[in-house]
DNA sequence: CGCCTATTTGAACCGGGTCAAGCATTGTGG
DNA sequence: CCACAATGCTTGACCCGGTTCAAATAGGCG
């Protein structure tokens, strides 16, 4: 992977969402600036392996990537999807210094990557930014846990229209309404936890029911409100 | 609930794996100290509520507790099994100040209380803890993740297993073997995301076995490495 | 001892996974 | 520019695992 120092300032990146959109006098950004390195990464390529050595931690700059581990006849389990400001391989940090799940772009990236002694001094200089990643994991938590029950309480159909959501609601739509994003239907499946053919079935039936327009490969979700109805059996605290 | 300050000082207390198990000259464990309370709680009694708002974070002294989501026509899915040292309420601290799960009392216990400001004070005080706690929930997020894919991928002899090994790894064994908790087998499955009856039948195939032993409804594992081998097909990456 | 609740076991039904065939789309090379 | 191959998507049919309903049994507690 081509990698290049100090390209995109931290101080004028366009992304306001991620965790190190700081004010310009801060002493951090400088730190920081200094010492990240900018990834190039082609769709499909890896950014980080499940069970690989972890490096430190990336935020996306452009691109979108997906995040999952690999479970049994290599079933990938998508955990989550990522877009740029988003942060990558927070979890490595745990007790052993292994990534517990696999980073690969969807779409061409650019990615920071700021290494784990860099980022801890950081942290350790600024409580501050300290308590927002950790509010930042608490959402990440409360939303893994939702997902458990989802995963154990959902039938076919609303784990479909689930997953559906979650890339309306990570990727947006474009002008014409369609997802912002070309997963495959197996893509689809292994965020939802079944297969191809479930969400080919599912899709088609949700077509026939107007809540979504199929062109062929591409899904329009003209009223995301209207699918999420279906889930409102799981009255959503969070 | 009847509530005391200071009862325990944290310094005297037993849970070396608590958060806030400290040098004892530390600043922090004092700010502590002076701003504790201590819930006595009965067996099935309630800590906090999913949907309820946020008090502060709590710590077990003593007793066990279950965390659960609620679902659809009342379903749990429990989200963890808490012991003494452990910590409940920290999902709460994300956007808005709701607990997005609830916390139950499977024995008698006493649990601390700190409260929202002043654990916040805290952690603004003393960077090394707020690392520490983010190294915490890191993994709590990876354990979280690593059940989103068991949920999606494992059968239900499997789930059941993962359970029962759950519980093993929480809560220990007592001289004889037996797990040391009483839960019913309806807990079980709101644990591995089935029923009560698969439960019994399951329970009753690993007895016959010889995987565990049952007497009455208390469970015995005699070799947990036995049973977990069961589930070697996940290549475990944590 | 007797009631009440939890557990076990059986049987029937159904959702969803799997296999397979047909169709559409994209890309490649002649 | 078209033919063909390769890949991904759709749909149908079948089968199995797991949920549900129901009845029998065991265990706990007054």
């Amino acid at each position: 992977m081509p990698a290049i120092r100090n390209a995109v300032k931290c101080s004028q990146c366009a992304n306001t969402n991620c965790l190190f959109s700081l004010p310009k006098e801060s002493h951090t950004l400088e730190l920081l600036e200094n010492h990240k390195t900018i990834i190039f990464c082609r769709k499909d390529q890896y950014i980080f392996y499940e069970g690989g050595p972890v490096n430190g931690i990336y935020f996306i700059l452009s691109g979108k990537v997906k995040i999952f581990k690999t479970g049994i006849g290599g079933r990938q389990q998508i955990v989550r999807l990522a877009k740029p400001g988003d942060i990558l391989g927070h979890r490595g940090f745990g007790g052993r210094n292994i990534y517990p799940i696999a980073a690969q772009a969807i779409e061409d990236c650019q990615i920071c990557l700021i290494e784990t002694g860099v980022f801890f001094d950081v942290l350790r200089n600024d409580p501050e930014l300290s308590l927002k990643l950790m509010l930042f994991y608490a959402d990440e938590l409360k939303n893994s846990e939702t997902r458990i029950r989802n995963q154990a309480q959902m039938n076919i159909r609303e784990k479909i229209a689930d997953a559906i959501l979650s890339i309306n609601d990570t990727y947006g739509v474009d002008e014409n309404g369609f997802l912002n994003a070309t997963l495959s239907r197996q893509d689809i499946g292994d965020l939802a936890g079944t297969n191809k053919e479930q969400v080919s079935r599912q899709l088609s039936e949700f077509n026939a029911d107007r809540l979504i327009k199929l062109e062929g490969k591409r899904i329009c979700v003209p009223d995301a409100e209207e699918l999420r109805s279906l889930l409102h059996i799981y009255e959503v605290v969070d």
